[in-house]
DNA sequence: TTGACATACAACCGATCGGTTGTATGTTTG
DNA sequence: CAAACATACAACCGATCGGTTGTATGTCAA
């Protein structure tokens, strides 16, 4: 289980480590393009545009639907979202560490922050 | 201004691209760690979970001070939420997206989704 | 001062990455 | 049907990644 989730978050994380990849993202968030007219955007070859497709799609970050010769490669909110929220649970393990202390502060009144041993 | 950005971007997804990195990042979120008591969690050498650290120190996400001979790991919680606004922007592309097909339905009434030039 | 500990960093290695070119397959159109 | 278009994928290449071992430096404690 979470292991499997691991291997999701790696690909998450590493699909999005990559500015033209990011970039293909606002796209197809945005609204739907074909390949080709992402491909038609960069300064790159068409293999190089499709394989980076090819990664966002693996990773569940955009699905692609056929429409005659095109394939039309859509944004997927709720992957963002997911990403998002493993961000969320991170802060939260700051937040606990923020509670410790306040909590070790209300136990001991008299600590503060510049005594050292 | 925008490419060193980009760089930033870069730099902060490819460190949480990793699940050992992470794992870190709970860690040092949760309460500081030295590098040694970091690395002693992992089954791998002490130099490697010392990249893992520098990487994630490099990307801003971690901060480190000197105590004693220890060096004490701590998360920036703040990168993390730099983070999740990046991601944060990525779903407002999404929600104009879906406003502008609502704005149309409501131009145009008759408008039904198979309907194609 | 000497020895053990904590850290940093260089050099190396196999694997993966991001790009290329070339080729194959399916689809639309004249 | 044939030609042009849209896509997919394999093979290759230099660069980077994630790990290793070895070495150097600084700090603490006997």
């Amino acid at each position: 289980m979470t292991d499997a989730d691991e291997d999701r978050a790696d690909a998450l994380f590493h699909a999005l480590a990559d500015r033209t990849r990011r970039d293909i993202m606002r796209r197809v968030l945005a609204g739907e393009h074909s390949v080709s007219a992402l491909a038609a955007k960069y300064d790159m070859s068409f293999a190089a545009v499709q394989k980076h497709v090819a990664v966002l799609e693996r990773a569940g970050l955009l699905t692609k639907r056929r429409n005659g010769r095109e394939q039309l490669a859509s944004g997927d909110v709720a992957a963002v979202r997911s990403v998002r929220s493993m961000l969320t649970e991170l802060e939260q393990l700051w937040r606990g560490r923020i509670a410790r202390i306040d909590e070790l502060l209300a136990l001991d009144p008299t600590t503060r922050p510049d005594q050292e041993d």
